[in-house]
DNA sequence: GAGAGATATTTAACATGTTAAGTGAATTCG
DNA sequence: CGAATTCACTTAACATGTTAAATATCTCTC
């Protein structure tokens, strides 16, 4: 594959054939970010999928693992997941075995999910090379600009997250 | 590597039933991008579902109206997507005719993709109200507190890209 | 110039994202 | 009390993410 493709006149900003005004495309924040988050997550997949673990899934089970037993509106909250995905990603722990589950008592409408014996054993497994692999970031990247770099995105979110959507915002005037 | 695994007995809240030690789960990078980007696109989303398009549909349609005519390969770096599911938008976009595709002459594989005139005009209506909430996003967060956050981000792909994976690092030792 | 390998794209299969609707249990209120 | 409403969770349906395999075409070598 010696072959060079003749074209791409200019990758940046090319012939433009019919513009419709708006910014550059790549220079995007919500491609920013995804293309950040991305590169950070290509470093962490391949130790999970050795084992077993979806992005997800674990998750679910660090979430879990810092408490003792949460119902499943709080853990999708704290997992960052849509009730629909959690629902699904929860009946497949609980037939791996890894997570528990039970109704609560006084509340039979709610689900009291925990790890379990096996669970915590397979995240003994896997958190040392995800604190290696966090770590290496870390040290490349810097952990003071990873600092401050999360605390921007904290704010970012908090800007938006108050009252109502930017849409309504606009829509206003 | 890093043997120092700080333990972090008291992190920060919960009961802590079995811990496992690691960073607390919430400030962990990949879910700070993840919460930030989701809180962007949420302003985003509302828009373009009222007309009809998905996030990954609104991003082949900007990196086509910016070119005349790319092969799928390279759109698919452009906009950021996966083959696979490239090549499902492309199918579903070609039949509500937003796009127009043609193999190319030289070389039988390769198909060029381009915006159609119906496309243009579909972005024509959604570019006003995207840019608008763009603007407000940028007023809320400040404009240049958004370049420095945009440049951090770059700077972590950038240090993430390079040569092999941060796991194989690890592993060489 | 036929076959081995490389390349561009698609298909397949499974997991998740996303919105809407469904189910069963609790709460409210007339 | 009992119908209406709310709530917690699940299912459904469709779109995308992700990896592997299939297809078709091209390129190169012998």
């Amino acid at each position: 594959m010696a072959k060079k493709k003749p074209a791409d006149p200019a990758n940046g900003s090319a012939p433009a054939a019919r513009q419709v005004p708006m910014r550059e495309f790549s220079r995007s924040l919500p491609m920013s970010l995804l293309r950040a988050r991305e590169a950070v997550m290509r470093q962490f997949r391949p130790s999970l999928r050795q084992n077993g673990l979806t992005e997800q899934q674990w998750r679910i089970l660090r979430a879990l693992a810092a408490i003792d037993a949460v119902e499943v509106t709080e853990l999708a909250r704290t997992a960052f997941l849509l009730g629909p995905s959690l629902s699904r990603i929860l009946r497949d722990l609980e037939a791996r075995h890894l997570i528990e589950r039970k109704t609560a008592k006084e509340d039979q409408r709610r689900s009291m999910v925990s790890i379990s014996e096996k669970g915590v054993k397979l995240m003994a497994v896997v958190a040392p090379t995800s604190e290696a692999i966090y770590a290496e970031i870390t040290r490349r990247f810097g952990a003071r600009k990873l600092t401050e770099l999360q605390e921007m995105l904290g704010e970012l979110e908090q800007c938006l997250s108050g009252l109502g959507s930017v849409d309504e915002a606009i829509a206003e005037e």
